[in-house]
DNA sequence: CATAGCTCCTGACCGC
DNA sequence: TGCGGTCAGGAGCTAT
C-alpha cells in the first residue's frame, strides 16, 4: 500500500528514465477513481518535466513548445494497490487486465498497474489550478519541510480530539504516513495510539515528529514497503517490511519488553501497538 | 470547523 | 474444487 516512502521512491526510480520524453500515445484500460479530464490527444507531442511528489501524489508536468512557466501535467495517485512501472522501449509489454495507464513516450512506456483501481490520474492546466490545487489543498506539511518545527506540528494538533493515530492518517498536521508508518512512528515514539491529539504534550509531539521523520526517511532508504502489491517502476520489492516493530505483528513480542503486540480497530482500520511501550 | 461513517474495488485468505 | 464471507485500506464525500 503506497504510502509516502513508496511513491517517493517511484518518484526517483521513474524521473531519470521519463524527463524530457516525448508522448507519443497513451492507453487507457478501466477506469480509475476519477475520470482524466481531457482528450488523451491533448497529451501527445507533450515533454516530460521533472516529476515532483507532494504527499501521496504525483505530479508530471507536460511542457507546451515554448515552455510554459507553470505547465500543465498529470497528478497520480496509486490508491491501494497502484504501482507504476517504466517500461523502455525495448521492453515494451502488452498491457494485462490491472494495466489502466499507459503513457508511451519516445523513451519507453510509464504504466499504472492497479487493481483495485483506486489511483488516479488526472489532467490539470496546472499544478496550482484546479482541479490539481483542489486535490493538494488540503494537504498538511511535508515530513521534511525543515519549516515543520516540533511547536508548528504541535500547534496543528490542538483542538484535536480525535486518536493521535487517525490525525497522522488524516495528513493535516504532516503528510506521507499511512496506516503502516503511523503505527511505527507511534511505536518509536512511545505513544498509545488511542491518546487523543491535543493531550499530546509538545515534548513528546516533537518525538512523534521526529520519528514520523525517522521511520519515513528509513522507509525511503530501504526502497518503501512490499506487503501486496507494491513494486519501484523496475519491478523491484521494498525491504522496509522487515524492519516494521509492530505493524503485522499481532502477538508476536515487543522488540522492546516482549509482552504481544496488541491490534486494536481505529476508523475501520487496524492499529498495531505494545499496550506496556506506549502510553497517553 | 471537527468528526464519524460511507464508499469506491478486487485479490487473498479462511472455513465449510 | 467451489462458494460465501471477511479483510485490506487512501482519501474524498456527505451528513451531523
Amino acid at each position: 500500500m503506497p504510502e509516502l516512502p513508496e511513491v517517493e521512491v517511484t518518484r526517483q526510480r521513474i524521473d531519470g528514465p521519463v524527463r524530457d520524453a516525448r508522448v507519443l500515445a497513451v492507453r487507457m484500460g478501466k477506469p480509475l477513481r476519477w475520470p482524466l479530464g481531457c482528450e488523451p490527444s491533448l497529451l501527445v507531442g507533450r515533454r516530460v518535466g521533472p516529476v515532483l511528489r507532494r504527499g501521496k501524489y504525483l505530479w508530471l508536468p507536460l511542457d507546451e513548445v515554448p515552455a510554459a512557466s507553470s505547465p500543465a501535467g498529470l497528478l497520480l495517485h496509486l490508491g491501494m494497490s497502484g504501482a507504476l512501472s517504466w517500461l523502455p522501449v525495448a521492453a515494451a509489454s502488452p498491457a494485462g487486465p490491472h494495466d489502466h495507464f499507459d503513457l508511451q513516450t519516445d523513451r519507453g512506456t510509464l504504466r499504472l498497474t492497479d487493481p483495485r483501481r483506486f489511483g488516479a490520474v488526472v489532467y490539470s492546466a496546472g499544478l496550482h489550478v484546479p482541479p490539481a490545487s483542489n486535490l493538494l489543498a488540503r494537504l498538511g506539511p511535508e515530513p521534511f519541510d525543515a519549516a515543520l518545527t516540533g511547536p508548528i506540528f504541535h500547534a496543528h494538533l490542538q483542538g484535536r480530539r480525535s486518536p493521535i493515530k487517525q490525525v497522522l492518517l488524516g495528513g493535516q498536521a504532516v503528510v506521507g504516513a499511512g496506516n503502516i508508518y503511523a503505527c511505527e512512528a507511534l511505536f518509536r515514539a512511545r505513544i498509545d495510539p488511542r491518546a487523543p491529539a491535543d493531550r499530546i504534550s509538545l515534548t513528546r509531539a516533537q518525538r512523534l515528529l521526529e520519528a514520523v521523520r525517522e521511520v519515513l526517511g528509513q522507509a525511503v532508504a530501504l526502497g518503501g514497503s512490499t506487503l501486496r502489491d507494491f513494486h519501484d517502476p523496475h519491478g523491484m520489492d521494498g525491504r522496509f517490511q522487515a524492519s516494521a516493530q509492530v505493524y503485522g505483528r499481532e502477538g508476536q513480542p515487543c522488540v522492546h519488553c516482549a509482552r504481544p503486540v496488541k491490534r486494536l480497530v481505529q476508523g475501520q482500520r487496524s492499529t498495531f501497538h505494545c499496550s506496556h511501550c506506549q502510553r497517553r
